[in-house]
DNA sequence: TCAATATGAAACCTTTTGGTTTTATTTTAT
DNA sequence: ATAAAATAAAACCAAAAGGTTTCATATTGA
């Protein structure tokens, strides 16, 4: 029962399941079918994420739809931005870059 | 050895020695007393961080002056980049929830 | 020189993690 | 009505994580 985004963010099939889902929600067994291993396995890592607020399940019939909700990651987001010094000059002209982007685009 | 950053920052008392040297590089010691473990389980931490680049040990004499190099963060805020509209921006939300809708219309 | 200091490394332990197989339950489709 | 489908839940397992204690080694200071 990790309440922790952190940890949840650790595991690479979990952020694989987080770029599948922010792309499009889908079910478990679709879900299921981007990976090689068990229903059950994947079951358990879509759980953890839910269980962080990462990932909303919705009961629709039999079948169970998983959506992301990824505002928990505005934690981690803001962790990291106090050590942006740290990191090169390149990528934090590259974030520059997508930051004006984003404003551009709302502009419009 | 995990070479894996994101792994390396799921540990709360690593994000913490992270926060120490950010500040302030410090040898081993110094950075133990800051815990209630022991040295050994603060400097196995340390090692994690070395081994993933997120921290520099400079052999001092006897001591092990630890600096923090905190570049592979911008893997993590890349990644993390990506997402950033499903907190930010409401705009970029309700497009999420136009979006989701109609996949939902699909399905039906 | 030699005791104290700062550390590394190894052996060990417990809990957590990430996976499996098996079984049960609910919903849907024929 | 019943078989198939989608899932949950439980029991189990091996490996990894996070800690400890103990011991060894290199460096410093008196």
């Amino acid at each position: 029962m990790s309440k922790n985004v952190f940890q949840a963010i650790a595991d690479p099939t979990r952020r694989e399941i987080i770029g599948l889902l922010s792309n499009q929600s889908c079910n478990l067994n679709e879900l299921v079918s981007n990976f090689s291993m068990t229903r059950p396995a994947v079951a358990k890592h879509v759980r953890i994420l839910s269980d962080c607020g990462l990932v909303m399940v919705e009961k629709r019939g039999r079948e169970r739809y998983c959506h992301a909700r990824l505002g928990g990651l505005g934690e981690v987001a803001l962790w990291i931005h106090q050590y942006r010094r740290f990191w090169n000059d390149n990528l934090d002209r590259l974030e520059d870059i997508l930051k004006e982007n984003d404003d551009l685009n709302k502009k419009q």
